[in-house]
DNA sequence: TGAGTATTTGAATTCACGTTCAACTAGTTC
DNA sequence: GAACTAGTTGAACGTGAATTCAAATACTCA
């Protein structure tokens, strides 16, 4: 029998379990049973817990972004220059590979939000929260006058974003000229002009 | 009974009925029964013509990707003048609304893609199709001097093609500020400082 | 028209999955 | 340490989907 939890404890092995079960399964082709193996449990016990296999996808998802999210604002925390945050938050934002594991749950959601009202709004919120995160650094720089900025920070800050996204789909896509590296450098020429600063950390 | 067609016509029939099933329930949630009932066919017959489900999937994606890219294409060929051509092609790269069907379909492929290398060639081969679409425009522009490109065409296309693409989700996801003019302002405001040109067609 | 062929159906079968639940086990409490 | 509680298992059951295939139907062309 495996080993024994709490039910706090067990909830969030759970999540995590579904979490590699969707990414190796799809956000609709995950079972039950996919779950169940990837926790070391059986069904039974999983529907214990969730007896509504659904909810514990969204609390996945849920879970999923709220930690890309938070990490990228931890790693931001540590640095002033708006120079390097902008650099840093855009190297935060791509995946590390194509089997980037944070950035392959995102991506699950990108065709299931148009279906399911939920998916859509968690996506939305993600989005909206890295555009603001991007805003605040670009509005700073501005103050600071190291940035002069070539349009309006909100605008700027959704295309960054969107950019960040788009190439994250392609990166796990496994495009064979554009990883990692390539995309930053993708994003960073466009922080570039809409900066009007080298960027140059 | 359901009239009878010839093997081609089927088939063809098929490849729409699984397209709209896709979309309705996922890449990874339709089912042999959905399409049936999208064909109005039943399981049977549409086993007799594609033995494989997975098999009319691909194809349904495929079918799909090449409309799409056709149908921007022929667009684009009804205009000479590199500011209206590029305008456009910002325009039909976008989704109508969060029902659209073609963008729809795209966007089911962005998690599979990760998943299944079928997939991923797919998108990667339509991305790197539209980024030859766009960086034919902007070099054809700035040849006549009417584009100063901001940086190498390449680059510049390639992140066009992101944006368009990053858009699609959030439009496909009702993000409820970002509809597809909002998008489409966007893109131009960076389609402006990569070409320093005021796009007003 | 009639024989032959291609397409479709519907029923039978098999399989895989979710769901239920009694029994078991390991902690917890008194 | 006995009674209780919470977590887990495994087997049984029901459902629904994929698959198979003989029979029915519609088309083709000699």
């Amino acid at each position: 029998m495996a080993q024994r939890k709490s039910r706090t404890d067990r909830r969030i092995d759970l999540i995590e379990a579904a979490r590699r079960a969707i990414i190796r399964h799809g956000i609709d082709g995950v079972q039950l049973s996919h779950v169940a193996e990837e926790a070391g449990l059986t069904s039974g016990a999983v529907l214990y817990h969730y007896p509504d296999l659904s909810e514990l996808l969204v609390e996945a998802q849920h879970a999923g972004m709220e930690r890309f999210y938070e990490q990228r604002l931890r790693q931001l925390a540590t640095v002033t220059d708006p120079v390097r945050k902008l650099v840093m938050t855009i190297r935060s934002g791509l995946p590390t590979g194509p089997l980037d594991p944070d950035v392959r749950l995102l991506n699950e959601l990108g065709g299931a939000a148009g279906r399911n009202r939920v998916y859509g709004v968690l996506l939305t919120s993600l989005y909206d929260r890295q555009v603001s995160m991007y805003q605040s650094i670009l509005d700073t720089g501005a103050a600071l006058g190291v940035f002069r900025l070539s349009g309006d920070s909100l605008s700027l800050a959704r295309n960054l974003v969107a950019l960040e996204d788009a190439y994250g789909y392609r990166i796990t896509a496994r495009h064979p000229v554009i990883g990692p590296d390539e995309a930053a450098e993708l994003i960073l020429s466009y922080a570039r002009t809409a900066t009007g600063n080298d960027l140059v950390a």
